[in-house]
DNA sequence: TTTCATGCAAATGATTTGCATAGTC
DNA sequence: GACTATGCAAATCATTTGCATGAAA
């Protein structure tokens, strides 16, 4: 079921702003701060306010259609198509890899067994170096 | 070579407040928030500032002595000693679990054969839950 | 027209910084 | 006594919130 379908669903209003918001994060495939969506919604619709951005990411991660996660201080968000998946994110270039949801299998199973720990890893972003950069050094 | 003889060969200096701050990192197993550790602080030398835990922390950030890093949207620091690890984090009662740092040896591997990424865990903290905190929900 | 969403401006809360004073070496 | 560290108060900076207005259904 789509964004929208499901914000209509729950009697909430299609917007210009959420359109526009919505549209940014499918388009970029990668992860955004809520600054840089600040900046793309402003340079097609000037007059948006920060307000609304968080306000609108907040309500499409309660809706599921967007996921939010650390980066560094701040918090970035992605679309949540796809199912989940884990990130990898070059230091030096930026650049986001994504990668399967299976991939802390062997660490979650570790845990489980030594601890008795339920681990939860759902969007986790890697921060490490890309074969190109680290190709550079 | 201790925190207080790498302070000394820098020509830095031992106050009250910078042995405080070592004394309570070291003695609680765990990690603690910047606001914590003021909080232990301030119970034994009234007075003292937060600009000093945060600027202190850093320095022994510096120096190796103590680690940083985030717990949701804040920061948390340990100390350096026994080498690196990882914590489990009970997302419930809060307790924190010191796991090895062989943890992400799979999944090291996974992303550096199929993507050429050079992934990088050093004192991951883990969310999820506890042995106990799971039995009784 | 009713209700929800937006813009604005001000609040928040963790962390940082400038500067005069106090403490260590 | 020289030089560093501290306390204080004010500044940052991302994010949040209250409230009157504007837009969608």
């Amino acid at each position: 079921m789509s964004c929208v379908t499901t914000l209509k669903k729950k009697g909430m209003k299609l917007t210009t702003q959420r359109r526009l918001i919505l549209d940014i994060i499918h388009d970029s495939g990668g992860h955004l701060t809520a600054e840089e969506i600040l900046d793309y919604v402003q340079a097609r619709v000037p007059g948006v306010n920060k307000s609304t951005i968080y306000r609108t990411l907040e309500l499409l991660e309660d809706l599921g259609c967007v996921f939010k996660s650390k980066l560094g201080d701040r918090f970035i968000y992605h679309h949540a198509e796809g199912g989940h998946h884990h990130h990898l994110v070059c230091q030096t270039c930026g650049k986001s890899i994504d990668c399967d949801e299976d991939l802390f299998l062997p660490a979650e199973r570790a845990v489980n067994e030594k601890y008795g720990f339920r681990a939860e890893f759902k969007h986790v972003l890697i921060s490490g170096l890309c074969a190109d950069c680290r190709d550079k050094t």
